[in-house]
DNA sequence: TCTGGGGTCCTAGGACCC
DNA sequence: TCTGGGGTCCTAGGACCC
């Protein structure tokens, strides 16, 4: 009932938090020097673009091209390149939801580099401490308010933040859009203030509003439907018909109505993936057991890190699509005995399941496996006829995942996933691990010129502060 | 030579159950 | 001659997201 009161008496507000080119910004807060300069950071396997900077989207590089086309563009331009840093990028990540979540008690972590916040229940309590009367409040409270989170996030972490509000999350998304695009709107755009919203929305393409992806967008502009205004305003049935619930509830979301709750704590995931493709083509077998091996290792410390274990698990393999060569592509699932966490169980099990499904003669180019039918781990059956001791694998899979917290990554694994592996994913240009290992710190030298340092990745001279 | 990886939700249809 | 109604679960395929 008081939920009810609130949000009668204050419109919704919900922002959204998104950060400027989060690859692109976590390598600068670390290397100044690139700040106004094209940077690109690299997919696994230094394969194609997956992030830019302002000034390398500026030089016309698009997201997904592949690396090696750019070379020359990126030698002639002075664009700096880095292999993906997940660690750096995870690690900043959570600093900005930290920093974030100070602002607001009611905060969904969407991605690595978005939040959604609540910002309903905040407008009053400003007009309390600013002592406001309510229509000053709601219209210089929120975005003042949001500026002060701006410039928060950026004192305390480094990386630059946009933020869009509006009265639901796709209006939010909206309104981040051009809080990001618009100079004038200087990172921060409330759409809920803003003199003609429909002009704001007429404004947008409708492949621009979040849930319309490339084939719902065929669909809309054949039936005219081009902006985010016409498709609010558009025939309910129709949609609905087309685009299933979830194209209404985009369109209700459009015209203000919430229909796409905050997430306040993430669910457990339903199935969990971990593939890579190789540096080069594998023929062996042996290799083949030594990446899946390696990948069910990360995938089932996942699985223990939510408490869950795995009905099901699935290896695949396949040929590189992109050569003009024999194909071949081939995924087997198989049921564990009794629903498991243990890395040694599962290793054993993919290991067998990978040489079913191997074939001599190809050229492989990626392995991979996924967990499935994921339960809570303290939901399984048991079964009559197991004779494994579970209480000792979970309790040295417990064990193994403390040494790995404290000591880093990998620290403790299995002779399976090989020594030295050869198959082994490229990243030429990574960065330090500046926040994650101690052996990686960023070194501030008080002395001029700064003396050279080691360093274990990139050992390019911008490194060197 | 070189083209990423990891998720979610919804619907329709079939098998099966009482 | 007449052959119900209401479910669940699973899977595949299609769409989307970052």
């Amino acid at each position: 009932m008081a939920r009810h009161n609130v949000s009668r008496r204050t419109p919704p507000a919900v922002a959204l938090v998104d950060c400027n080119n989060f690859y692109a910004s976590c390598e600068r807060v670390f290397c100044p020097r690139l700040e106004g300069k094209p940077i690109v950071v690299l997919s696994n396997n230094d394969g194609c673009v997956i992030a830019r900077s302002s000034e390398a989207k500026a030089l016309g590089i698009q997201m997904g091209t592949p690396f090696f086309k750019l070379r020359e563009l990126i030698r002639r331009s002075g664009v700096s390149v880095f292999s993906s840093n997940y660690e750096l990028y995870g690690d900043l990540s959570q600093r900005v939801m930290a920093t974030l979540a100070q602002y607001t008690p009611d905060m969904e972590v969407y991605s690595i580099d978005e939040a959604f916040l609540s910002l309903t229940g905040i407008e009053r309590s400003l007009q309390c401490s600013f002592h406001l009367n309510r229509e000053a409040a709601t219209t210089t409270g929120l975005e003042t308010y949001a500026r002060m989170i701006r410039a928060r996030v950026r004192q305390w972490t480094g990386i630059p933040v946009s933020i869009g509000i509006g009265e639901t999350k796709t209006l939010a998304k909206i309104a981040n859009r051009i809080a990001k695009k618009n100079p004038d709107a200087e990172g921060v755009f409330d759409l809920r203030q803003s003199p003609d919203r429909d002009q704001v929305l007429a404004g947008v393409a409708v492949d621009d509003v979040w849930g319309v992806g490339s084939r719902y967008a065929i669909k809309l502009k054949l039936r005219g439907i081009h902006n985010a205004l016409q498709l609010r305003d558009c025939d309910e049935r129709w949609i609905q018909k087309e685009m299933t619930i979830v194209g209404l509830r985009l369109v209700q979301e459009l015209k203000g109505i919430p229909c796409l709750p905050l997430e306040r704590c993430p669910p457990a995931k339903k199935g969990i993936t971990s593939s890579r493709s190789f540096s080069r083509p594998v023929t062996e077998l042996r290799d083949l057991k030594e990446s899946v091996s390696a990948y069910v290792s990360r995938a089932a410390e996942k699985l223990r890190k939510q408490g869950s274990v795995a009905k099901i698990l699935t290896v695949f393999l396949m040929t590189n699509p992109f050569k003009n060569e024999p194909q071949y592509y081939k995924s087997l699932n198989i049921v564990f005995p009794v629903p498991t966490a243990c890395t040694s169980e599962m290793i054993h099990y993919a290991r067998e399941g990978i040489a079913k499904i191997f074939r001599p003669g190809y050229r492989y180019k990626k392995t991979g496996v996924m967990l499935l039918g994921l339960i809570p781990n303290h939901a399984v059956q048991g079964n009559f006829f197991d004779d494994h001791d579970r209480k000792r694998d979970a309790a040295l899979m417990r064990m193994v995942d403390r040494i790995n917290a404290r000591m880093g990554k990998g620290m403790v694994h299995y002779a399976a996933t090989g020594i030295n592996p050869n198959w082994q994913m490229r990243r030429e240009y990574r960065s330090p691990l500046f926040t994650t290992d101690w052996h990686q710190l960023a070194h501030v030298s008080a002395s001029f010129p700064p003396r050279p340092r080691p360093t274990s990745g990139n050992t390019d001279p911008q490194f060197l502060i």
